[in-house]
DNA sequence: CGGCGTGTTCAGAA
DNA sequence: CTTCTGAACACGCC
């Protein structure tokens, strides 16, 4: 689920229901998933202190407690969930702050991510790695300069150094709008394929950022791309899916037209 | 049983 | 140093 759409939307989740409430007691029922200390040691650096305005950078959730900074990663199934905190916790839940009137789980069922605790920035860069800014922040002539090299556009749109946010959909979705196939070398795009790249990107995210997630509408890719046989949107030809960048891409062999 | 997946990381190679 | 590939991680669903 989580690329920067989806991370917005547990952003803007995690303020509406946890901001401003006191962490009474930290529950860790799976110690492997708090992967910069000790259960006892994240409880006793949050507990007693109040969820403030969380920020995100990239797929990286950022909930300042106190001076602490909680960091989530929520990998390729997590997500967060604000319930009452008196019922059996689902399955996956896999820590659950218990607050002052309700409780927040941190789901995650594949246990790709966690949660990290820093006190500074360099304890978040510790976590988080190098990131470029945030997908969503970047200007037209930014973009051009993040993503400078040769590597193929894909494998560059993903890379979290260069631009922090998008994977494997989301980049998917963007190459389709702008006509730019995925394996396309940064150094052969013209200015009007950056100018289309940077444009889709806004659209794309800002429309996901809309739904909290890349909508899987019909005229979308990512509407079609789970069907077997699917067509693109736009023009009706078969689409192609093939390893790009490590991941499955998939994109109109028609519409994207492959340039090395 | 085998294959697959909206993510990251590491080793190894070109 | 850059870039790419493959494997690993973990779990549920075909």
């Amino acid at each position: 689920m989580p690329e920067l759409s989806d991370v917005e939307g547990f952003r803007r989740y995690l303020a509406r229901y946890a901001m401003g409430r006191r962490i009474e007691r930290v529950e860790v029922r799976d110690r492997a998933m708090i992967r910069n200390t000790s259960p006892s040691g994240f409880g006793r650096r949050v507990q007693g202190r109040r969820f403030a305005d969380p920020s995100r950078h990239g797929k990286w959730l950022l909930a300042p407690v106190g001076e602490q900074t909680v960091l989530m990663h929520f990998g390729m199934t997590g997500l967060l969930r604000w319930t009452a905190g008196t019922g059996e916790p689902h399955v996956h839940d896999r820590v659950i702050f218990h607050c002052s009137g309700g409780a927040l789980s941190y789901r995650n069922m594949r246990r790709f991510g966690g949660i990290w605790i820093a006190g500074d920035d360099a304890e978040i860069e510790q976590a988080t790695g190098r990131l470029g800014p945030d997908a969503f922040d970047v200007g037209r002539g930014e973009l051009e300069e993040l993503l400078g090299g040769r590597a193929g556009v894909k494998a560059a749109l993903m890379n979290q150094r260069r631009l922090a946010g998008l994977g494997n959909l989301l980049s998917d979705e963007i190459l389709w709008r702008a006509r730019i196939h995925p394996r396309t070398s940064l150094a052969r795009l013209r200015r009007r394929d950056w100018n289309r790249l940077h444009a889709e990107m806004q659209a794309v995210l800002r429309e996901s950022i809309r739904h909290a997630r890349v909508p899987p509408k019909k005229a979308w890719l990512t509407g079609v791309r789970d069907d077997r046989a699917a067509k693109c949107p736009r023009c009706g030809s078969s689409l192609r899916r093939a390893t790009v960048a490590g991941r499955t891409a998939c994109w109109c062999p028609r519409c994207q037209r492959g340039r090395r």
